[in-house]
DNA sequence: TAGATTGTTAATCGATTAACAATC
DNA sequence: TAGATTGTTAATCGATTAACAATC
């Protein structure tokens, strides 16, 4: 797949919302689904939906619908759920801690093998069973353990210096969650989660729904 | 402003973009800037960013470009960041003290009165100063404290039951980070912050890179 | 004034919706 | 077979980019 049939990154963005909701529709016993139901389910129209999905190929059926079973599954491969990740988290508190105790990540196939931290106050602490190292032993543990996501949970001054030792150590994904704008390379992959913009593109909303409510 | 001429939700997911590189900037010293400097830090194009800036009135100035001070201040004011707004978080687990405990937030004027938890394990410890309260008491307190965002930081299991409570009790916005679509009253703001589906995303990039690379 | 840069219109590009033939 | 629903093309809509006159 090259740059002219590369799928556009606002469908990539729907993806996860699917696979969601086919994951819960599992869980319910449900073997089939139109496009017709899953755009009540999500939001999305049917048509956007057909469209979406045949970007991967034809995974329905005419006159039936899609298999949920199938489609959860394939969807979970066009997203790389069907491997598992070795990953590391640079800054234990509580927002590190929070995700390094989510246990649905590990569920999906998101391993955090370990955690750093420059305070000492943490260094040799466990969350769960995940030890806190220091940050000085980094470097040495991706490249010795094959860690593939680097994510960040620190204050956002140390931000770019961690993705440096990520880089340097040849992690190709950034999950951050500093509130700043990282510099890497061309091959590395940064998802970004930035609470800041979140929280106030609610406040906007908040100020200005008159406008949007029924709109 | 009218559902003709209210600005889109791709626009205004920028602001808070803007709105950060101009703190930056004021922390700089720097008081003037053109689109086309503004296009460098952002990554958006100067072209993109006069007609963002435009929805909202014309704060530049031909030949010199934007004040930095006055324009974060527009954007703030725009924003909703002029004011400050009560808070309250459901859930007291590791996210929830997560964002209790993240300074950024109250200084940009959200103000965390109290957290709920149902485990009694929690009710009664405090994160800085903020008291974590019976969630049974949750709906009297933000009919007391003119709470006017409720933030949801549960297991997916609860969330839907917290924001009914929120919206019985008043409340408009609703920031969530359970990975749930809740189901809310027309007038209630949601902002969703779906750690799940910002990982994955992360997954789906990181197994497809070479055909986003240099792109 | 001359140079710079905005505000704004027009052109282009991409994403969404509509429609329907194909087909299960 | 008849009914249902996909896959896919065409039409529409909206967002981005380009261009330039206005103007500081």
């Amino acid at each position: 797949m090259d740059r002219e049939n590369r799928v556009s990154i606002t469908v990539i963005r729907r993806l996860p919302k699917y696979y969601r909701y086919l994951g819960d529709l599992i869980r319910k016993g449900i073997n089939r689904i139109s496009s017709q139901e899953l755009s009540k389910l999500t939001g999305f129209t049917a048509s956007q939906i057909r469209q979406d999905l045949n970007n991967f190929g034809g995974f329905g059926q005419q006159g039936y619908g899609y298999n949920v079973e199938e489609l959860h599954s394939q969807l979970g491969k066009i997203l790389g759920l069907d491997k598992t990740y070795n990953t590391v988290i640079a800054g234990a508190g509580n927002l590190g801690q929070a995700v390094a105790n989510y246990k649905g990540f590990e569920e999906a196939g998101f391993k955090v093998l370990a955690m750093f931290d420059k305070n000492p106050k943490f260094i040799g602490l466990k969350i769960r069973d995940i030890e806190i190292k220091d940050v000085d032993e980094m470097e040495d543990f991706i490249k010795e353990n094959d860690v593939e996501i680097g994510i960040i949970t620190t204050p956002k001054e140390s931000a770019q210096d961690i993705a440096d030792i990520y880089i340097k150590s040849g992690i190709k994904g950034i999950w951050n969650f500093a509130p700043a704008d990282l510099k890497v390379d061309d091959d590395v992959v940064i998802e970004n989660v930035h609470l800041n913009e979140s929280l106030f593109t609610l406040s906007y909303f908040l100020n200005n729904k008159q406008d949007y409510v029924r709109g």
